[in-house]
DNA sequence: TGCTTATTTAGGTGAACGGCTAAGTTTCAG
DNA sequence: CTGAAACTTAGCCGTTCACCTAAATAAGCA
C-alpha cells in the first residue's frame, strides 16, 4: 500500500507552481524545444530551467537533446500515482459515510423498537 | 478558465508532503483532536500543527476549538481543483491522441489511393 | 486554589525555492 | 572560420520550509 509514495512527493510539488502546470499543458498539445516553452514565460531562461528540471525529476517530462535545442516531452503515466491517491482518498471518505449512514439507519431501528416519549 | 488557479497551488503544494498526506488519509476515517492526530508522527508539536496550518489554508481541512482540545475534520471538496485540472490535462492530451490518429490515418488513405513501389 | 493537559506563541537553524546576472559551451549557418 | 543561436554552468540573493526548544496560555479537574 503506497508504493508510490516517493514519487508522490516529487509530483505533487511539481505541480505545486503555475509556471510549470503551464509547462504541462503546453505539452500536452505536443513536444516543444526549450525556448518555445519559455516564450510565454517572463522569466531568465535558467529560472526557467529549473522548472524544467523539477518536471523532469518528478518524471513528468522527459527532454532529449536533439542538435543544439532540447526536445521536451509529456510523459503522461506519472500522473497515475496522483489519480490512484486522490482514488483511495476518496474510498476512505466514502467508506466513512457509509459507515455514518449505517450508524444513522441503526439508530432509527432503534427508536423504532424502543420509542422515546416526544418533549 | 483555471479560475481556480490560486488554489491549486495551495492544495498541490499541500498534498507534496507525506505528513500531510498522511494527516488527511487520517481525516478522512473521521474527525480527530490535533494531539491524536500527532501522536503517530514523530516531530514536535509546534512543526506538526504546522502542518495542520498548511492543510487549513488550502482548505483541505476545517478546525475548531472545543474546551482546550481543537477538532480537525476534512473538508473534501478541496479536492474538486485537483481532479478538475487532472481532468482538463487529459483532455488536452487525449485531444493530442486524436489528431495523432487523424494525421496517421489520413497518411494511409493517402498511401492508398497513391501508393508507392515497395522497396 | 493549584496541578495537568492541550495547545499556542516566539524565536532560531539549515536546506530548498524561485528568481537573477554573467560567463561558458556546443552547434549550425554562411 | 566566424558569428549567432540555444542552451548550460556558476554563483548570488531574499523567502519559505520543515524542523527544533523554551516558555506562555487556556481549560478541566481535584
Amino acid at each position: 500500500m503506497a508504493k508510490y509514495d516517493a514519487k508522490l512527493d516529487a509530483v505533487f510539488t511539481a505541480l505545486g507552481d503555475p509556471t510549470r502546470r503551464e509547462i504541462l499543458s503546453r505539452l500536452a498539445r505536443g513536444p516543444a524545444s526549450v525556448s518555445e516553452l519559455a516564450a510565454p514565460h517572463d522569466m531568465a531562461l535558467p529560472s526557467f530551467m529549473g522548472h524544467l528540471r523539477k518536471l523532469e525529476d518528478a518524471r513528468l517530462i522527459a527532454t532529449e537533446k536533439k542538435g543544439r535545442t532540447r526536445i521536451c516531452r509529456l510523459m503522461p503515466d506519472a500522473f497515475l500515482p496522483v489519480t490512484g491517491w486522490l482514488e483511495e482518498q476518496r474510498a476512505l471518505w466514502e467508506g466513512r459515510l457509509d459507515q455514518f449512514d449505517d450508524y444513522v439507519t441503526q439508530l432509527a431501528r432503534k427508536r423504532e423498537n424502543d420509542p422515546r416519549p416526544e418533549n
